[in-house]
RNA sequence: GGGGGCGUAGCUCAGUUGGUUAGAGCGCCGGCCUGUCACGCCGGAGGUCGCGGGUUCGAGUCCCGUCGCUCCCGCCA
């Protein structure tokens, strides 16, 4: 698995790597310390690097003067050590590690940097306060996790160069000092020496310059890619992470996603984890909101979302009437039979609300043998056939408790897709070792934007339009935005978003169109990405790519819920670097240079 | 910008209704120990209870503020 290394003053193999074929042979390795046990008399000494842990065994009577250097080992010393490999006695033998058929019985010993008590267990792999090991990140490095992961996330980089290359896509640099790219977050900005007053932005993705790369006939271009949005940080997402960026000429959807799929699939068998071979389904933006409340469905489990407004339909409970005369719906959710304590209900309608609902209506459907049909704080208001409506509609037996919320169908189905997830996991509902990948495709082109009164881009303006039944749209049918949809994709792992893309408007008269609709008159147009509008007229092949995040993908891969914990470097969730301090204030002389003054 | 949680020894944590000298495990230091592998045994050191203010005879504990971390809402296609 691992090449043997270049014989050297300090190795000539690996740690992890000697075996009982190595019997009664001479070797030295360097390592860290990585635990100690002084007898007294004989010494062990785990010595670990990256290819894993050999026991150094110290013996006074055969190797005196090593054995008394090793007195002075302390945990994560950096030592240089050489002697006999030595099969163990059978009762000897360690079966918890590979190499513990043999010691390394040591000749020579030598400190090659000593260590302080280092701040945090480095040879445990328990909790340990993100902040500390963050700020002590090389240590953190040194632990088991933190090695396998970024090993994980190395293979799953080589995988996706590998078929990539395989395909014939060009890995192309884009530039990091750049302009605003359209993609709606807040710039990072760096202040422009040359030009006192201007800034260059950093980039949210490489979007306009791989359309270029397209027009500029370079056919299939991919980039691994370091992107950055200056907004609130959560625990699937940071300010500066890593895409893969990909794009292709003369293609349609099919074409991105095979690729796509096939790419995936072999990152996903190179990880050992476990998902469907490709194709993989796909279902559309109005199907997942309808179903799960979410434009990234966890399909693992059921609860999903129920349309009440029929059962409910002329109803003289003013939280449901209300809604729908106000144009919302009443939407609900099955959680199944449960006991379900009055603090926990309490939780899911503080979760309701922190989504924007009012407030969440509860019932627990009671056998024949009830006096009442529910035990719900709003049974009283409602009619026994509305009751009895809902329950039918929601296919509700005795002990099952229901979910309802009536508002605005964006808050509904965000809240009822909040509730979903909660609930699953709080009662374990995701079966152990599933895992479900879709596309989710047909998202909606426009939305509107009633406080500003236009319609605004659901992906980003490059995307090109479908019609509401699916077909490329041309420039006429964006006369009636409305039901438009888009010729977009989203990968939706587990109800993660891992990746989503489009086929762009490669022709002037649509993409001016869209600028048109979205508010972007042509001056600003011009100004903003001219220099795309600019290279469509020269005769831009039709094209569309994706993006996917890396970051998330190898969380997803490594079971980690937090990607932090698969980036060698990560800022924390205030944007800051415990590690280097970033961001931190500078010179007078370096602001005097760029024109700024501090308030 | 808003809401929740956390902050006590180097680490992970406990700390009752506000009450004498703030504890445990691990780690660390010293001693003993020749087959351990989470070695074992004996002894020891180690605390601005995040920071500031307040209430009180008395605050780790209650109140206010503040900082940091974290989860979420907003924001982020």
């Amino acid at each position: 698995m691992i090449r043997p290394p270049r014989a050297n003053t300090y190795r000539n193999s690996w740690a992890g790597e000697l075996n009982a074929g190595r019997a009664d042979s001479p070797a030295r390795v360097s390592g860290w310390v990585h635990r100690r046990r002084d007898h007294g008399g004989l010494i062990f000494i785990d010595l670990r690097e990256r290819s894993g842990i050999v026991q150094l065994v110290f013996d006074p009577e055969t190797a005196p003067q090593a054995h008394a250097e090793a007195h002075k080992l302390r945990s994560e010393d950096v030592i240089t050590a050489a002697g006999t490999v030595t099969l163990r006695a059978p009762k000897d033998v360690n079966p918890n590690l590979p190499t513990g058929e043999i010691d390394l019985r040591v000749t020579e010993l030598e400190i090659l940097a000593d260590a302080e008590t280092p701040p945090f267990p480095v040879d445990e792999d328990g909790p340990v306060d993100e902040n500390l090991r963050l700020r002590h990140r090389s240590l953190d490095l040194r632990r088991a996790p933190m090695q396998e992961t970024l090993a994980l996330r190395h293979q799953v980089i080589q995988t996706i160069r590998r078929e990539l290359d395989e395909r014939d896509f060009l890995e192309i640099e884009t530039p990091f000092l750049t302009r605003s790219t359209p993609e709606g977050a807040r710039d990072f900005l760096v202040p422009a020496r040359i030009a006192v007053g201007s800034f260059y932005a950093l980039p949210q993705s490489p979007q306009l310059f791989k359309q270029l790369l397209m027009i500029g006939g370079l056919e299939r271009y991919y980039q691994i890619v370091r992107c950055f949005r200056d907004e609130d940080a959560r625990a699937d997402r940071l300010p500066e992470f890593t895409q893969l960026d990909v794009e292709m000429a003369f293609v349609e959807e099919e074409d991105v996603l095979g690729v796509s799929e096939a790419v995936l699939h072999a990152v996903f068998s190179s990880a050992d984890f476990d998902v469907p071979a490709p194709p993989w389904p796909r279902m559309t933006h109005a199907e997942a909101v309808g179903r799960f409340g979410s434009d990234r469905p966890d399909t693992r489990f059921g609860l999903e979302l129920v349309d009440l407004d029929a059962a409910v339909r002329g109803t003289e409970f003013k939280v449901f009437s209300g809604a729908l005369e106000s144009g919302g719906v009443v939407r609900g959710i099955n959680a199944g039979p449960r006991e379900l304590p009055r603090s926990e209900l309490d939780g899911l309608t503080e979760l309701a609300k922190q989504h924007g609902a009012r407030g969440l209506v509860w019932a627990f459907v009671q056998d024949e043998a009830a006096d009442e049909p529910w035990r719900s704080p709003i049974a009283k208001f409602l009619k026994p056939g509305e009751i009895a409506a809902i329950t039918e509609a929601l296919d509700a037996g005795p002990a099952d408790v229901l979910l309802i919320v009536a508002d605005q169908p964006a808050t509904t189905n965000q809240v009822l897709g909040a509730l979903r997830l909660e609930l699953a996991r709080r009662l374990g509902l995701v079966p152990e070792g599933a895992h479900d990948i879709r596309w989710v495709v047909q998202f909606p082109m426009f939305t509107y934007k009633p406080e500003e009164q236009r319609w605004d881009a659901e992906h980003h303006p490059f995307t090109a339009p479908a019609t509401p039944d699916g077909r490329p749209a041309a420039a006429a049918d964006l006369d009636d935005p409305a039901g438009l949809l888009s010729r977009s994709y989203d990968l939706v792992l587990d109800g993660n978003e891992i990746g989503g893309g489009s086929i762009r408007n490669h022709r002037t008269d649509i993409q001016s169109r869209v600028f048109d609709l979205i508010g972007i008159n042509e001056e600003e147009a011009q100004a903003r990405f001219g220099f795309l509008l600019d290279a469509l007229k020269y005769g831009a092949p039709p094209h569309g790519g994706i993006a996917f995040g890396i970051d998330r993908i190898v969380a997803l891969l490594a079971g980690r819920d937090n990607i932090r914990e698969v980036i060698a470097f990560p800022k924390s969730t205030s944007g800051a670097d415990p590690l280097t301090g970033a961001p931190a204030p500078v010179d007078d002389i370096q602001l005097r240079e760029l024109g700024l003054r501090l308030r």
